[in-house]
DNA sequence: GCGTGTGAACTCATTCACAGCT
DNA sequence: AGCTGTGAATGAGTTCACACGC
């Protein structure tokens, strides 16, 4: 009966977390799974399970203290342990909402990077951040320590741009085409461990081999 | 030995679409279920059993031929054969990706309206479309018979405005923000019941009963 | 009484593995 | 030989239901 955590939990703790923010302001101090259950449509017991891989922080006839697990549950996403430097690769509209989303910077991702294939673009500036040529890519990775690689452009090239980064070093990609990337000629990639939730979209975090 | 059809397969289903798209123009005539399985990492037997759930469109020993398939599960997922009026709440970034996103136009959407709670964007417009006040929504909604509605807007809002959109007699409700909604006071809202991919974005649609 | 924590039951989703068609 | 279609087996994820603590 060990625990093994299902990806579907994980992407419910990014939501337990936004709905626990909201109680605190409203200023609610304990908050039942039934209540929880009713504000964001997930079963009472859907909750208590997912809480319940991690330990035990509800109390007996009251329910969790909102502030504590809103606690616990960012140390589980481990959001602002570190900073992350990121490259957001293509920069069509997806791309640009990405780059412009100002939720990357609270928590702890840093973008430093925005490439594309398309030379009208290159030499603008999405919030402050200037938009350079994918052909580049590989020096600009290597020498910006950037480890975080966010692929906003068509599936036909996602694939080779994963083995472009991975080349180049990166740790993790967060690949927004509709494909699971796969390892190729040696490279090692290991697909989708964890996934979260930020304004409404879906991240997929897939990272390679430490 | 009843086809309940698995929510992931439908999810999966447009990811078979576009890469017959581009094998369409690669100008590739059959393809096996192991060959779309390289190219888009999910496994050949899920490829076959997804397929199967809706019919036998293959050939033994040649594999499936593209631009039938294609056609097929076009079909299949069907809600685009009609025009669809839509309504997108929320013109933050990730309303105007989605505004100027012209894959809607070619599935058969028909952005009618952009609406928002900021009176500064009220005014502007976004692809020819003209950002109204959020507080018109009804009216608007029932003027132009939308049928759809987007919610682009932050969660601690979503609810409200999906009831507002129910009352209005809306149809149907893309939610962007990351909770199921639900109903409230003998509002009826059926939750999500189909899933889909556009530009590497998970849409969910969920629908109202009829 | 209310509400958690949790084994057990169940439902949903994926993979195996192979008979049968071309 | 190559590849589909599909029952059966397995695995993942969710819900039930209830003992136990506050």
């Amino acid at each position: 009966m060990n625990k093994k955590i299902p990806k579907s939990t994980v992407t419910r703790l990014s939501i337990y977390l936004r709905d626990l923010d909201n109680l605190e302001k409203e200023g609610a101090r304990y908050v039942s799974s039934l209540e929880l259950s009713r504000r964001l449509g997930v079963s009472d017991a859907q909750i208590r399970r997912d809480l319940w891989y991690f330990g035990q922080f509800g109390r007996s006839g009251m329910g969790y203290h909102v502030g504590s697990l809103k606690d616990i549950i960012m140390k589980l996403l481990g959001i602002n342990q570190k900073r992350w430097h990121v490259a957001i690769i293509g920069v069509g509209n997806l791309g640009k909402a990405l780059a412009s989303y100002k939720g990357f910077a609270e928590r702890g991702f840093e973008i430093l990077a925005c490439l594309d294939v398309d030379k009208n673009k290159v030499g603008r500036r999405i919030n402050g951040v200037k938009i350079e040529d994918i052909n580049n890519l590989r020096q600009i990775i290597e020498k910006r320590k950037i480890k975080i690689g966010i692929i906003a452009a068509p599936v036909s090239s996602a694939q080779t741009i994963a083995d472009e980064l991975v080349k180049s070093g990166i740790r993790s990609i967060i690949n927004f085409a509709p494909i699971k990337l796969h390892a190729q000629k040696g490279v090692d990639i290991r697909n989708v461990d964890l996934s979260m939730e930020l304004e409404g979209l879906s991240f997929y975090l897939s990272r390679s081999n430490a």
